[in-house]
DNA sequence: ACTCCAAGTATTTTT
DNA sequence: TACTTGGAGT
């Protein structure tokens, strides 16, 4: 039996906590609202597996949405239980999974160093393919016709059964896009020679995996006696199939979730996920976890106002024993450099009244357009900050380069990591001679190595010889790639590569910059190798590993830095601040336009909301402005729909806005007004116009009395009278669904139909 | 094959 | 605005 001392961390749970950390056998869901001690709960949960009941770590698997939650955990656990739980299965669906079929890879007919394309690759593949079938591809835009394959994937539907199902067919074609599935098929296979697995394939192969033998499932069933899901809402059909196989034969699984912070519909996530749970799982504990222990009174009720506007949710209602706390505080700025400008003055303001360090404050937007303004303003008051996401170290060109050279010397399939690399520094090998290839590979149903390699076959004079040098420096990497560690490898394709060379010969700031980043990559590398944790070393190894990296993951490093943070909502799921500004809270931003013609989209961009105002501790702010830059056009704003939806006795407005009369002023003033008087919403039909697919806003100069027109938000009306007063110009319209309204021009968005 | 410039187009979120 | 793409010229 153990001492009672080892228990000690029951002891600071409250009884739901309890609850849920005791009740480890059978299956189990916890509803955790924002800010509950959920992470607490759950290493204590599985600290308590381990140290109570005596579970070997190794026979754990937790699945965690980012690396990072996934990290932190490990470490907390480690807290506990000391260094056992460095042998935990724990991260992120696709790193554990990755790992996995890694080893399994020979039973899908993929090498155990397949490649792992992220969505570039994946985008440009699609891109080439559109061409290639001589599509235009302002109608398959690669972004679409990726989602389309994406969501398929994710609902685990192959290429064999899209093609074969008429209503996918049906569906495209009414979309304008027939050969969907044909671009699908052609996709599919080219990863499949490329040995590349997209992100989806990861999911989606791991199930074929477990679906065609069952021996391995068989194998993993019996490893993994107790299965741990966080963030349950943001899990996807394909990942939800795994886990309940995984689990089919111990059932013990337990999944943690919030619906009210579901936020990845658009990624596939699917809230259904948990009322199937309950079905598949009779015998269900259910545990919710409804204290919050985050945030004042103030923001916990100011947050509860707002998702109760959704339709869909599960019951639940989250309270707060904390104090009534401050005023939620909202600022109005008339330009976007101005909102940048007050939120940089609030924070020099609220540091100096309340002894506040730089990193007590996070700026959140919609948007990664936004933080220039942000930036920009918080630089000129000499204000510390770090922008999280955007742009990751990953995605800039001279890593990707590198990589590719990496990528392309580990798996010579890779058609992606070549077509990047193959003339890279420029050697002559121009794009028309790379298609050629392409095609001779193709129709002579050959890898394109051996074409390479047999160049001069396919190729005339100049090319075939640097086609030949090419090939030369490839094999001598390709040896260094399988008979050194990953970071000698690295070392030796940076430098013989000439990537290095023209890097140091660029002497711009940029190309300083660029030379140093490379060099953060080899460091990184450099560390992989020495990291004792890691004990296969090799090239194809630390490619995997960071193929799955974004970079909220590498930011540890700064971790103790004393930075005002910044970056989107959705990056900001899981954290928590003192004081939070949500900036950019306007009609079409937050909500985003996109998300505005659905119920759904709209809730889901209401969660997203509800998200950023549970991750303020002790402040909030909201901001907004009443024009703002968008296509380097500037553009009046209307404040977001989303403020009136906030109970108006947790909202203050700020005496030092902004006194500069604007266009858009009287805007805000309707706006200030409703806020206190609770006036009723514009009629749904006026929000829920959906827009025609091909809807573009016309030339508004031409518009005649007359004209019939759409509107993306009003539907379709006729215009009755133009008046022009000065540089405005109104049009006045009489719609069909919202009734007579009076536009200016210059921004209303006008689709003229006749 | 490469370089440069003009024109066009895009901004929703990410493992 | 800022980035990508396409075309002309070398």
């Amino acid at each position: 039996m153990l001492e009672n001392a080892d228990l000690d961390y029951l002891n600071g749970l409250n009884p739901p906590q309890r609850e849920a950390v005791e009740n480890v056998q059978g299956p189990s869901m916890i509803i955790a609202g924002a800010g509950s001690g959920k992470t607490r709960v759950l290493t204590y949960r599985i600290a308590h597996l381990i140290k109570k009941h005596n579970v070997d770590p190794f026979n754990i698997l937790s699945l965690t949405f980012t690396n990072k939650a996934a990290k932190e955990m490990r470490n907390r656990v480690e807290d506990v239980v000391g260094t056992d739980a460095r042998n935990l299965w724990m991260g992120t669906f696709h790193s554990v999974f990755s790992r996995i079929l890694r080893s399994e890879a020979d039973k899908l007919g993929y090498p155990s160093h397949f490649t792992i394309y992220d969505a570039d690759d994946s985008k440009s593949l699609i891109k080439q393919i559109v061409k290639s079938f001589g599509l235009d591809d302002k109608v398959y835009k690669p972004n679409v016709v990726f989602n389309r394959i994406s969501s398929a994937k994710n609902r685990l539907v192959s290429w064999q059964e899209y093609t074969n199902n008429p209503v996918y067919l049906a569906d495209d074609t009414e979309n304008g896009k027939p050969e969907m599935g044909k671009i699908y098929r052609e996709y599919a296979t080219r990863c499949f020679k490329a040995d590349a697995m997209d992100f989806d394939d990861l999911l989606f192969n791991t199930n074929v995996l477990f679906r065609d033998h069952i021996d391995v499932l068989n194998k993993y069933q019996q490893r993994f006696h107790y299965v741990m899901v966080d963030e349950f809402q943001d899990t996807n059909i394909s990942q939800y199939v795994i886990t309940k196989k995984l689990a089919a034969v111990r059932r013990n699984i337990c999944i943690v979730g919030d619906d009210a912070q579901s936020i990845y519909a658009f990624r596939g996530a699917d809230i259904q996920n948990i009322l199937n749970f309950e079905k598949d799982y009779p015998e269900l504990k259910i545990i919710k976890l409804e204290q919050n222990y985050r945030s004042s009174k103030t923001i916990v009720n100011a947050a509860n106002s707002v998702i109760t506007k959704n339709k869909n949710q599960l019951r639940k209602s989250v309270w707060t024993d904390n104090n009534e706390g401050d005023l939620i505080e909202l600022i109005k700025a008339t330009t976007d450099n101005e909102e940048g400008k007050l939120v940089a003055s609030a924070i020099f303001e609220s540091k100096a009244n309340n002894q506040y360090k730089n990193a007590d404050f996070a700026i959140l937007y919609r948007t990664n357009s936004q933080s220039r303004a942000m930036e920009e303003a918080l630089r000129r008051n000499n204000i510390k900050y770090q922008i999280v996401g955007g742009l990751s170290f990953y995605q800039r060109k001279e890593i990707k380069d590198l990589l590719g050279y990496i990528r392309y010397s580990v798996n010579q399939n890779d058609e992606q990591a070549l077509r990047r690399i193959i003339n890279l520094p420029k050697r002559g090998i121009g794009g028309t001679s790379v298609d050629k290839l392409f095609v001779v590979a193709n129709e002579q149903n050959l890898d394109l190595w051996t074409i390479l390699e047999n160049a001069k076959n396919v190729i005339g004079g100049r090319t075939a010889t640097a086609i030949d040098g090419f090939v030369t420096t490839i094999k001598s990497f390709k040896l260094a790639v399988e008979k050194k560690d990953a970071f000698e490898a690295a070392s030796q394709i940076a430098k013989n590569s000439g990537l290095m060379k023209e890097l140091y010969d660029d002497k711009t700031i940029e190309g300083r910059n660029r030379y140093e980043n490379v060099q953060e990559l080899l460091n990184g590398i450099k560390e992989f190798v020495d990291n004792p944790e890691n004990e296969d070393k090799s090239m194809s190894a630390f490619l995997q590993e960071i193929a799955l990296l974004t970079d909220a993951d590498n930011k540890d490093k700064d971790e103790d830095k004393d930075v005002v943070t910044m970056m989107t909502i959705h990056m900001a799921k899981g954290l928590e601040f003192k004081n939070v500004f949500v900036v950019g809270m306007e009609e079409d931003l937050f909500p985003s336009q996109m998300m505005i013609s659905s119920r759904q989209d709209l809730e889901e961009e209401r969660r997203l909301f509800y998200v950023a105002i549970t991750r303020a501790e002790t402040k909030l702010y909201l901001s907004y402005a009443l024009t703002r830059y968008r296509f380097g056009r500037l553009k009046t704003c209307e404040p977001s729909r989303f403020l009136e939806e906030i109970d108006k006795d947790f909202l203050k407005f700020n005496a030092k806005m902004s006194s500069t009369p604007s266009p858009g002023d009287q805007y805000a003033k309707t706006f200030i007004s409703t806020v206190q008087r609770t006036v009723p919403k514009p009629p749904p039909n006026q929000l829920f116009h959906k827009p025609s697919a091909d809807f573009r806003p016309s030339d508004t100069s031409k518009l005649a009395i007359g004209n019939k027109v759409e509107h993306p938000k009003f539907g379709f009306g006729q215009v009755t009278e133009i008046d022009i007063q000065g540089a405005n110009k109104k049009a006045h319209i009489s719609f069909e669904k919202a009734g007579d309204k009076t536009l200016l021009l210059s921004f209303a968005k006008l689709r003229i139909l006749d």
